[in-house]
RNA sequence: GCCGAUGUAACUCAGUUGGUAGAGUAGCUGAUUUGUAAUCAGCCUGUCGGGGGUUCGAGUCCCUUCAUCGGCUCCA
């Protein structure tokens, strides 16, 4: 008898050679039929392995991010053996599971496939799916696996396999469709009740860009028909929330061809969003000591070869501007920082004056390729909510945690519940590839994390993930529909003060290097007004949104007062617009809710008689009628509710 | 940059086998004077992304170029 310790704690026994599925069914029959897979002494199995000597086990369902996974690889194994009985004779790279379901990159040789294809793959992976075939595991050697691919004539499993070792190598089958993988999968295919087939894209064997592009066929699955509908319906929400979309209807930003691609153009509507945003940020920041700069949108090759940017990007950016009559070399500010730099330069410093902080709303310029442009996140010409903090070493962790401060205060005010933070260190296993000493890393790092414990940030540490020149802390927020953005970012620099010689004098009056700190709450203005479009739908808070009320006069008979209240409403504070067209009120009521303008106020012949104002709230309904100065008051508060 | 798809009015889209461009919305004009998500009527709207070609004739077929979209690669 062997015994097997459960995820609770309790302990049971079995006769060994017991399998998981084994486990499950004398837990419960219905947890027998959701099993997946098994994570045995922490290593996920099949459900069909025997355990031979004492083993903690952790059956896996839907529910567990293995369980998941695995389901989705089985998939992706589905798709390719579907894929290999309508189109002999493809060619298979890899086929994972990713965030949201899975892919299989596929050599489709001379076959023509389009999305029209979609329908008869989902019904051929159902075919196989209702046919229960299990999927079997097999030990083999290498040259018999390299024996198996040459005959199938599938050079890209033939890589695969021959920077594999021997004895290490696996193969699963199913039906006739055999395939190298390390496993673990299902049992069969039958848990795989809805599929659905994405997209197809083109991508890279192994990432390469010089080797073949093979056709990815992105796909994902679920154990039942209402998960997948689901999930369709959150495409279309995701859809409905596009800030391409949503910034067009509500007149934000445009882009114009003639401009150029990549350029977005800030239009009254968005600039005014935009700019009460960056208002607002100011005034925290100097709530926080920091002090506001502006900077030219060029600067000398010369300066970028200090910083270090020329070498590292230079050969990926805008060509450098040349003065003709002097031959002068300029460049498109890619970054503010060493600008800052000069300003830290500008005069000396005592360690007393530490820390100093330069806060500028700096545009830079990208060459970003041309494939990667996409709406307001990823362009070629944007506004950081840049600031750089030159402090002592000692400095940094009380710095790391004021960051913090500001960010989190931000993201309270623009409805962000749910972030969560990314502390990326150092590799530990390379720690040459990293400018600056042993000793300033470990302080930094140390001081990152503990700033984190300190202000109860969840925080995931990852290695390796570092910039060369310090460790980062990057912020992650979950928008209303649950996708993950990354936002804010905080980062140690040791580089650049050392590139620019910056120093300032310490209590010994002796010379030091300051650290550098840069960060940005939003990052950039257009990629942070996109994810705000996103997050709320284009139902900005009340305190941002551009109009705040519109005004609906009953009739054209009341458009007199209508400008009357609309300047006293003005007058104390708030904004918004009339619709003065001449419209019945319901049509008026249905623009002003499509326009997401978060307060109606309807005037009629009854609201001028009592001197009150009929208010409605985009998205909930008619609230009834109130004073012009309960209402002020009623905007104020929810207002200061979130500020 | 690479692969694939798309590009028709301000917006959303239709346009058969090639026969000379259409609907809704928006806009304008007029009527209506409206009570909590679309009042009615009339009018206007186009280099069919740009350039070249095939053809008696091209929105439609071919080439080329630009832009957008989905990915890949990249991302200070």
């Amino acid at each position: 008898m062997i015994n097997i310790t459960l995820p609770d704690g309790s302990v049971r026994q079995y006769e060994s050679g017991v399998t998981s599925l084994d486990v499950a069914k004398s837990i419960s029959e219905g947890l027998a039929r959701n099993v997946l897979a098994a994570k045995v002494n922490g290593k996920v199995t099949e459900l069909y392995r025997p355990i031979n000597e004492d083993a903690t086990v952790q059956l896996l369902t839907w529910n567990d991010e293995d369980g998941k996974h695995t389901f989705w690889h089985t998939s992706a194994h589905l798709l390719a053996a579907a894929i290999e009985e309508l189109y002999p004779g493809v060619k298979f790279g890899i086929g994972p599971s990713i965030e949201t379901g899975f892919y299989y990159d596929i050599d489709f040789m001379d076959y023509q496939v389009s999305s029209e294809d979609f329908p008869k793959i989902e019904k051929k992976m159902q075919e196989l799916v209702k046919a229960k075939t299990p999927i079997t595991r097999r030990e083999v050697t290498k040259a018999e696996a390299l024996d198996f691919f040459t005959q199938k004539g599938d050079e890209y499993k033939l890589e695969l396999i021959s920077a594999l070792e021997d004895g290490t190598i696996s193969f699963y089958e199913s039906g006739k469709f055999t395939d190298l993988c390390r496993g673990p999968h299902l049992v069969d295919f039958s848990p795989i009740k809805a599929v659905k087939l994405i997209n197809l894209a083109g991508a890279y064997w192994r990432g390469d860009e010089h080797r073949k592009q093979l056709t990815r066929v992105y796909a994902v699955s679920f154990p039942k028909k209402s998960e997948l509908d689901e999930y369709l319906v959150l495409l279309e929400e995701a859809k409905k929330r596009d800030h391409r979309k949503i910034g067009k209807e509500l007149g934000l930003y445009m882009f114009s061809e003639t401009v150029g691609k990549g350029l977005p153009i800030w239009l009254p509507k968005g600039t005014d969003l935009r700019l009460r945003l960056q208002n607002y940020l100011t005034k925290i920041q100097k709530q926080y000591g920091y002090q506001q700069v502006i900077t030219p949108h060029i600067g000398s090759k010369q300066l970028y070869e200090t910083s270090g940017h020329w070498d590292h990007y230079g050969a990926d950016s805008f060509q450098p501007i040349t003065t003709p009559e002097e031959g002068e070399v300029y460049l498109l500010k890619p970054m503010n920082c060493p600008h800052h730099c000069m300003i830290y330069k500008n005069e000396p410093h005592s360690y007393k004056d530490l820390p100093l902080r330069y806060a500028e709303f700096g545009t830079v310029y990208r060459y970003e390729q041309s494939g990667e442009l996409h709406g307001l996140t990823r362009v070629r010409s944007f506004t950081q909510d840049d600031a750089h903090i030159f402090c002592r070493p000692d400095q940094v962790k009380e710095e790391f945690i004021k960051v913090m401060d500001i960010i989190q205060t931000i993201f309270k005010a623009l409805s962000f519940e749910n972030f969560e933070a990314q502390i990326s260190l150092r590799d530990p296993e390379n720690k040459t590839k990293y400018v600056g000493s042993d000793e300033v890393w470990e302080k930094a790092e140390r001081a990152i994390i503990e700033a984190c414990e300190e202000k109860n940030l969840p925080a995931k540490v990852e290695y390796g993930e570092a910039a060369f020149y310090g460790p980062k802390l990057d912020f992650m927020v979950k928008d209303a529909i649950g996708r993950r953005w990354q936002l804010g970012t905080i980062q140690v620099d040791y580089n650049l003060p050392e590139r620019f010689q910056l120093e300032y004098i310490n209590k010994d009056n002796q010379k030091e290097r300051p650290v550098m700190i840069h960060r940005a709450p939003f990052g950039s203005m257009e990629r942070f007004v996109a994810v705000l479009i996103e997050h709320t739908g284009g139902k900005f808070p009340l305190w941002l949104t551009p109009d705040q009320f519109i005004i609906l006069p009953v009739s054209e008979k009341y458009i007199d007062q209508a400008k009357e209240m609309h300047s006293k409403l003005e007058q104390m504070g708030l904004r918004g617009v009339i619709d003065e067209r001449s419209e019945k009120i319901g049509r008026k009521i249905r623009d002003a809710e499509l326009k997401r303008i978060p307060y109606m106020i309807i005037m009629g012949e009854k609201e001028i008689g009592e001197g009150t104002l009929s208010i409605r709230r985009q998205g909930e309904g008619d609230l009834g009628s109130m004073t012009p100065e309960q209402f002020v008051d009623r905007v104020n508060t929810e207002i200061e509710n979130v500020l």
